[in-house]
DNA sequence: CGAATAGTATGACAAATATCATATTTTACT
DNA sequence: AGTAAAATATGATATTTGTCATACTATTCG
């Protein structure tokens, strides 16, 4: 089993308010595995019995609408947590959680993240940050959703997956999501979003190789926000 | 100066932790007043230096789009709190607070507010609980508008409509709100929300009086959902 | 390696929704 | 009460986006 202590990602969630003793504690009671690239956390509907940290790799948490189709909510990275919202309202989840690539994740179990929240203020204020950050994040994606076109969304997202996750040294946003998947972020037709970035492509903006793709002239994407 | 521990609005939010200690604190450095229906209790951007209680009235929270539309995130109304989000987060607000009818709210200093975080767990952790099923809304939201049809939304926020804020003896909708408010809630245009307002009318499943909007067949609004 | 499958691409068309114009009704105000 | 302003209503039209069909390409798997 290996050492909370030494893992250096609990420093980017509110796992970083834990002192040594409850480290310790949290590695004797958490259990680690590894999760391929399509594989399933957990389901909507699920009932957590505890939260996820991620020690590597991103997951895409959605939620599968009546017409089929699979909205994506936000993507979560190395470091983040997963389940609180459902832990914390004692409900179960309305949300899935799917390996977008290969991941390493650890379980926390319930128990112990309640005893952290009664004994250590600063993790449940760190723990509140966090899922305050999210609603902000999701309000926002509530406006863009109704307010903004396909067109002016896939621009803004191609920049988000570029800004969060990075560039390999080619260029290519090092997140390769399928097209699918870029539809489902900025909630349109598998087809729609094919046509734009084609559309994105032949106007230079981005240059796509398979799943690559590179933003070439970010000013122009950032123009038409 | 009135007494908090003697206003039953305090059981509907997190307030409900504190005991009688601090809601005598709560209610010496509090500041309470009247808001009339199109005030502004805070602007997009405004620092806030503490938060609202919602003793009477309802207000909606919105953000103004680049294209001159105003959606509403969220409807509060009594009892709950406003601006937990910005303080929890020590930003300025992402959304506007106006009050749709006329309003009583009270102000608590955010040094107070604090002092609750870090001496009352129970409080905190109501706090979370009310931020995690505001995000839950938040997703749920993104996901309807994402993937319904402006007509299922519309079906649907009058049913909730309905169902948080009840009805008169003669069946219209207590809250009235204008037709660009409710355009505001769906996303979409003010005119296609008259027009499907309209169509609904037509179909005999609401009737409308002005500003009044009754529901005729619940059953039919709720299968179109 | 080659067939089967999934993913990507594109055209043609249909449906949903926005926009603009204008009429009508309601509300606010002196 | 009477007028100005705002809100509501509706038609005509344009634009955006979705759907269906089909082709092409990449990937997987025996």
């Amino acid at each position: 089993m290996s050492k909370c202590e030494q893992c250096i990602v609990r420093e980017f969630s509110a796992l970083k308010a834990l002192n040594k003793d409850e480290l310790i504690r949290m590695a004797d009671c958490k259990t680690s595995y590894v999760v391929k690239k399509g594989e399933t956390i957990f389901d909507e509907g699920d009932l957590l019995n505890g939260i996820y940290c991620i020690k590597d790799g991103i997951c895409k948490l959605s939620k599968l609408s009546d017409n089929g189709k699979d909205q994506i909510v936000k993507l979560v990275k190395k470091g983040e947590l997963l389940g609180q919202r459902s832990l914390i309202s004692e409900e179960s989840t309305n949300l899935s959680a799917v390996a977008v690539e290969d991941m390493q994740v650890c379980f926390i179990p319930k128990q112990e993240i309640l005893k952290f929240f009664n004994e250590n203020n600063q993790f449940s204020l760190n723990m509140m940050k966090s899922v305050c950050g999210d609603l902000k994040d999701a309000d926002d994606g509530m406006v863009n959703l109704a307010q903004k076109t396909v067109k002016q969304r896939l621009a803004e997202t191609l920049l988000k997956l570029e800004s969060d996750f990075g560039t390999f040294e080619d260029g290519s946003l090092k997140i390769q999501l399928s097209r699918e998947e870029i539809a489902g972020m900025i909630g349109t037709a598998t087809e729609s979003c094919i046509r734009l970035l084609s559309e994105f492509n032949k106007e230079g903006w981005i240059s796509l190789q398979g799943k690559k793709i590179s933003i070439i002239h970010k000013k122009e994407l950032q123009r038409m926000i």
